[in-house]
DNA sequence: AACATCTGCAACCGTTCGTTTGGAGTTCGG
DNA sequence: CCGAACTCCAAACGAACGGTTGCAGATGTT
């Protein structure tokens, strides 16, 4: 039979993202990946080096699409909801790729392949500024980052979930409540927005504190836990 | 000298919880957190079992405090902006609690000690409440998650901002940007619930969807990545 | 066809990890 | 003051892990 090196090779990164999503860097196990891919486990070493190294590939092979294909079109908040619910679907779609973000997070002091997924984001937040013309460049950017913080939370946070609301959750309750989230956010921010810009206050790279009231300070008087 | 046993088992508990937290179940040593205790490792088997005993130890003993002595005070969206405030401060202060909560949520398949957690939870629902009379309990529950996971996701998930925003974020910014993103999902989380209760649907534990377009179709034509 | 080169695999190696054990010191009731 | 029960630790143990090696078969080039 031929010989299919890159096949081996994509078979490896695919069983490696399902070990690695399911344990993480430090809890999957070469010999279970190679078991995963029908692959010998040597064949991760000659072809991505060592343990770590491989696990960067396989962030970077899936990571790198997170956002890939999906956009925010129309305009209002109606848009951010549309786009949110595209990110969910993914999300449940591929449950590895919200678990393999949050691994990355935690196991990794920087993020893999950045170059690939900057202009990406940059794209969808180029988007959200369509979409919401009142909000600068660096709101736009913050209301992204809140977005999949919320879309990633509500996928993989189901620990936390049950502490939070009683029993566990229809996968379309889920969906309705991120999207009306999302679009509260994003109706919110548009408003904060654009009372931010009349009250004449420069725009700046850092948005400015809302108007409600004072700035928070750092609340002193706090019980200093265990 | 005096033997201490209660100081031996808080000293592993604090180092176990800083291990677990930098590290995971799976990535921290047990070596390491004898070491880090300036304890005998045998201490934490005859104390706590094994490891995964330990582990859910280190976890109840930390994530039940979590929102312990946080407090929705006032009324409105600033009252909400004021506890997310809160809640950013004590996980600035306390950078395990946000890891120990995603770590749970990825290694573990249940919460622990959810006896404790859940009726704090359920007071701050019960502030939400009162801070937002507009909302039911579901909504309100919901919107707890969200500023929870919010919260979670601004602090402990850098790989991923710097993907999204250019560089590094001062902290007073950061915190600045997730109190005008919880106000603006109360705000607009009150006008959806008012709107939802104006249009005469039978208020359910699960929220109807949003009255904007019509409820999402699962996309159907999504390329199937990778 | 001969040669070097590459793929794929089973077995192996040294280390590290979680867990246990044996024993020396400490406390406390009677 | 005796002895059972407990605390603490150093050392050891067996399993599991990341990584390597040696070899048999396949490929491509000349």
């Amino acid at each position: 039979m031929a010989w299919d090196t890159d096949a081996t090779q994509r078979k490896l990164l695919l069983a490696g993202a399902r070990q690695f999503a399911a344990a993480g860097f430090a809890g999957a196990r070469i010999e279970a990946i190679g078991a995963d891919a029908g692959v010998n486990k040597e064949r991760i070493y000659r072809y991505f080096g060592d343990k770590r190294a491989f696990f960067a590939a396989v962030l970077g092979h899936e990571l790198a699409g997170l956002l890939d294909g999906l956009d925010v079109t129309g305009t209002g908040a109606e848009a951010i909801g549309d786009f949110v619910a595209q990110l969910l679907d993914r999300c449940e779609r591929h449950p590895e790729l919200p678990r393999l973000l949050l691994w990355e997070s935690l196991e990794l002091d920087a993020a893999v392949a950045i170059e690939q997924r900057r202009p990406v984001c940059a794209h969808k937040v180029d988007g959200i500024l369509t979409a919401l013309p009142a909000l600068d460049r660096g709101r736009a950017e913050h209301l992204l980052f809140s977005l999949i913080a919320l879309a990633v939370g509500w996928c993989e946070l189901g620990n936390l979930g049950s502490a939070v609301v009683g029993g566990t959750m229809e996968w379309e309750t889920r969906r309705a409540t991120v999207v009306a989230h999302a679009r509260a956010l994003a109706t919110g921010m548009t408003e904060e927005a654009e009372a931010s810009e009349a009250s004449g206050s420069p725009r700046s790279a850092a948005p400015a504190p809302p108007a409600g009231t004072a700035t928070h300070p750092p609340l002193a008087a706090e019980e200093s836990r265990s």
